[in-house]
DNA sequence: AGTATATCCGACTATTTCAGTCAAGTTTAT
DNA sequence: ATAAACTTGACTGAAATAGTCGGATATACT
């Protein structure tokens, strides 16, 4: 799981499509014009979106792209997955346990970067962009990951 | 906090160091071999550790590097912010809220990021270098997850 | 003193990714 | 037909990453 602008990036035009998003598809001009992101650079990264089954499109004139399902079906690590070409984080063979043998120490550190890895995607699938939308990001002072809060808030709207 | 294999090196050498060190210090060539890391790559990344605090060095023959503390005291989150100087997640003012007011819907995912960052450190700040030298990596005692998702993975018992 | 061993330091290079641009297309409502 | 919008691919500059190189400095041991 890679964090970047790239996929910050992403997450913040999915988040306005889902704020803007009255029935009507809405266009990448807006979308660059409000969250400051150049159009061209848009249109990359929803081409990525769209392969990737997140949004639709809706080509020619009062056209633009939509959610393809509700805001709280969509989870922010399905955004970055999509726009991110996944990399691999271990330089040796990741679960195979195929090559590390020959040292004790030397593969000590896979374990925690797997961990790591593992605990940021069940982050960021806990979150939807309905979750965003309504500011429903922060909270539970201390306590994360309290389990369920994605499913329980269906999309008020 | 950024993640990379600058800072999955640190932590592997600073490993190393807390598996041999046995009271004198560890030659860098040696970590190097042992984790396959370019010597002179190593040297930089322990530079940097040196002036964090994170490590002694003793110069001259049977020198080398010692870690400054127990590797119970050495979270892994320390080595990673030696090695990377900090950067900016967002791209308005970080806690200011200076900027940002103009449209809601722009700063939706900075919350968002500020927590997935919070989450990253605080998982890599609960692990130190000695339970990555004895494989207590997974399962981190219920610091995560405490609702019964990822369970006592039984990694050191 | 001299030398071998090690850390220290700064500049340098190659590769990759990021972020953005440009120039063409294709589809479709009017 | 025309214009609005998406679609695609190639291209670019800038930055970070990952790694190299050559030397300088400190020190233990002859």
């Amino acid at each position: 799981m890679k964090l970047s602008t790239k996929g910050r990036y992403a997450v913040m035009a999915m988040a306005d499509l889902a704020y803007h998003c009255n029935g009507s598809p809405v266009t990448l001009a807006a979308v660059a014009e409000r969250q400051e992101i150049s159009l061209s650079y848009l249109e990359q990264l929803f081409g990525k979106l769209r392969r990737g089954g997140l949004v639709k499109s809706v080509r020619g004139p009062g056209g633009g792209y939509m959610l393809s399902r509700d805001a709280s079906l969509l989870r922010v690590s399905d955004i970055i997955l999509a726009v991110n070409e996944h990399i691999k984080t271990t330089r040796c063979a990741d679960g195979g346990s195929s090559g590390c043998q020959t040292d004790k120490s030397r593969c000590l550190t896979h374990d925690l970067w797997r961990e790591l890895s593992n605990q940021i995607f069940l982050y960021l699938s806990s979150v939807s962009l309905a979750d965003i939308c309504e500011g429903r990001v922060l909270g539970t002072s201390g306590l994360f990951f309290n389990g369920g809060r994605t499913e329980r808030t269906t999309a008020a709207q």
